[in-house]
RNA sequence: GGCCCCAUCGUCUAGCCAGGUCCAGGACACCAGGUUUUCAUCCUGGUAACGCGGGUUCAAAUCCCGCUGGGGUCACCA
């Protein structure tokens, strides 16, 4: 007989800062197993720790998922997203500072059945003996010396309000994770201590909140990063003393930075901090720093901002910071899809060959969500290449259609580039849909492909090889040509991309000449530059005055 | 250092569990050619890997052992 119990999967950040690219892999594939099998996925909040623990943070998160695609069935709720979040089964609340009963009653229980045990060492004491433990190379393990103090008495005292922290009792038999990607690993009894299971401020730390919440919530199938690995045999005790079922366990490997560093939210801290500090700027951009003054007003920054502050003043000074973070990744204008599809594919292996018998590679959520399986997944940690990421994201802007690309990058620009949006109207961006989309792998590219005309009409800088090689080489046929061509266009009515292509098309023909003579001139006399988007889209996107106040700025100066 | 996990092109990986069809397949990157009004796209081709050493076997990328290398963990953080 199958189990008809439903899958139950979960994500529990702890809301500590943004989501972290690795923190949204976990998330990714939690949710892609529950709904492959068609279970729940349930978000839930780590706040334990109260002094790290932030609203903002949690809020942060959510948006981040949202953004992802990465929906909750049960969790939280996120305004003005009336589908996420919930609580259907009744097995709330989703935030573990609001849980504290829950805990306390399941430590009481522990500690009552003699499976658990307050005691009395001060932190103090404990680090004396974890230095003591370095210092002779060996692993630091809680002494249980006290133990033959009573049991009464020691919850005599913590009654009575001693200060005191609660202690699970560690069988001394070896445990053995099941573990659906890893196979089984054993951890030998030796290797025990007796752990903490609620801290001195009341709060149960994070092993005794994790299995308490996913029993009482039900869930199922645990998948979370092999930094966790080493945890699961405690996890598994404390579900042995309270009698739950032991979940089934997924340790996933590990990202890493390309030169083997770890991904993390310090490192970006760190070389922001280092790039401000090193940052040479000829003249300074702030109007109450001189120049002089630049380099030691930046070395005084750097001593005293925060990391946040810091990575916004690296962000004003066009310093690039690696992606590390979610928002990171859609700021630097990655498309969610693209996102996604790269980080279940960073581990995992569909194991699933296209007609031409290629690995499949490209998939979206609904391919993730139908057929995830940790079958699929490696053992062994990866890199993160962000050359890949970026080559998957220039495909899936590609694969846009012109109207989903244009309000993709239109809602991009709005929220992160506004010149932009204020430069080109979402009609605008559909007109350059076509052109734009093959030439950006983000859509942070996209004005760089479209920077011509963000410039004003009297403002655009000659490439002086260009505009030698197009207009003066060769008696100066080049300019010949683009000046006739600019009194032909002056009667076109209907200035959009396809008749200007006809237009240009057209007077090359008359002319006697390769569309490449009339077009190059044509085009380094509107962009300053030899290479552009298709002249169609080109000259459009400038509008007819603007094209010929160009062409004329350009001729004047031959 | 103890314990635990891992190991195929530069990178992500297929193949490994059920050894031969693998002088190892795909993708990204790179190189060369082609299409194209520039650039980009697109198309074709190419370079490139089983970490090392022992076994087992007629036969090992695949099984076993050791070494080396990478990683995790050793908190009143999660």
């Amino acid at each position: 007989m199958t189990d008809p119990k439903t899958t139950i999967t979960r994500f529990a950040p702890s809301p500590t800062g943004h989501l972290h690219i690795g923190g949204a892999r976990t998330a990714l594939l939690c949710w892609a197993y529950a709904k492959a099998n068609g279970g729940k996925f349930v978000l839930r909040i780590e706040d334990t720790d109260q002094t790290r623990s932030s609203e903002s943070s949690m809020r942060g998160i959510l948006e981040d998922m949202a953004w992802l695609g990465i929906d909750w069935d049960e969790g939280p709720t996120l305004d003005g997203h009336p589908q996420l979040g919930g609580d259907q089964r009744n097995v709330g609340p989703f935030f573990q500072a609001q849980r504290l009963d829950l805990y306390n009653t399941h430590i009481r229980q522990l500690i009552e059945e003699g499976k658990a045990y307050p005691a009395f060492e001060s932190p103090e004491e404990l680090d004396a003996a974890r230095k003591e433990a370095i210092a002779s190379k060996t692993g630091y393990k809680y002494n249980r010396a006290g133990l033959d103090v009573s049991i009464e008495d020691r919850i005599a005292r913590m009654d009575a309000g001693e200060a005191h922290v609660v202690r699970l009792k560690m069988p001394d038999e070896a445990i053995t994770v099941h573990d659906e990607i890893l196979g089984d690993v054993t951890v030998e009894p030796t290797e025990f201590d007796d752990f903490i299971i609620r801290k001195r401020d009341g709060f149960p730390t994070y092993h005794l909140a994790v299995v308490v919440d996913d029993a009482l919530m039900g869930v199922t199938h645990v998948l979370r990063g092999q930094e966790h690995l080493i945890n699961t045999p405690r996890h598994i005790a404390i579900q042995q003393a309270l009698g739950f079922d032991t979940p089934s366990y997924g340790h996933m490997p590990l990202i890493f930075n390309p030169d083997g560093s770890k991904m993390s939210k310090r490192d970006k801290d760190k070389l922001a901090k280092k790039s401000v500090k090193d940052q040479k700027v000829e003249s300074s951009p702030i109007d109450s720093v001189s120049d002089a003054d630049f380099g030691a007003w930046l070395k005084d920054k750097t001593r005293q901002l925060p990391s946040d502050q810091l990575i916004e003043l690296a962000a004003f000074l066009d310093i690039s910071l690696p992606e590390i973070d979610v928002e990171d990744f859609q700021r630097a204008g990655y498309l969610p899809g693209a996102l996604n599809n790269y980080l279940a594919l960073l581990g995992w292996n569909p194991k699933t060959k296209n007609e031409d018998g290629t690995d499949l590679e490209h998939f979206d959520m609904d391919y993730l969500a139908s057929h995830y399986t940790t079958a699929g997944m490696s053992k062994g940690q990866s890199k993160f290449d962000r050359v890949k990421l970026m080559s998957f994201n220039g495909d899936a802007i590609a694969a846009l259609t012109d109207e989903d690309f244009a309000k993709s990058w239109y809602a991009w620009a709005s929220k992160y580039d506004q010149p932009l949006a204020e430069r080109f109207d979402l009609d605008s961006m559909l007109m350059l849909a076509p052109a734009v989309k093959t030439r950006c792998k983000t859509l942070a590219d996209g004005r760089s492909v479209v920077g011509f005309a963000l410039i004003a009409d009297d403002e655009i800088e000659y490439d002086g090889k260009a505009v030698h090689k197009a207009l003066i080489k060769g008696d100066k046929k080049g300019l010949e040509l683009l000046i006739g061509f600019r009194n032909a266009i002056e009667s076109l009515t209907d200035f959009s991309p396809a008749p200007i292509e006809a237009l240009v098309k057209e007077y090359a023909e008359s002319q006697e000449v390769g569309m490449g003579k009339l077009a190059q001139p044509l085009r380094v006399a509107v962009t300053g530059a030899a290479v552009s988007p298709p002249l169609g889209q080109t000259l459009a996107i400038l509008g007819k005055a603007s094209v010929i106040a160009r062409i004329d700025r350009c001729a004047e100066g031959l």
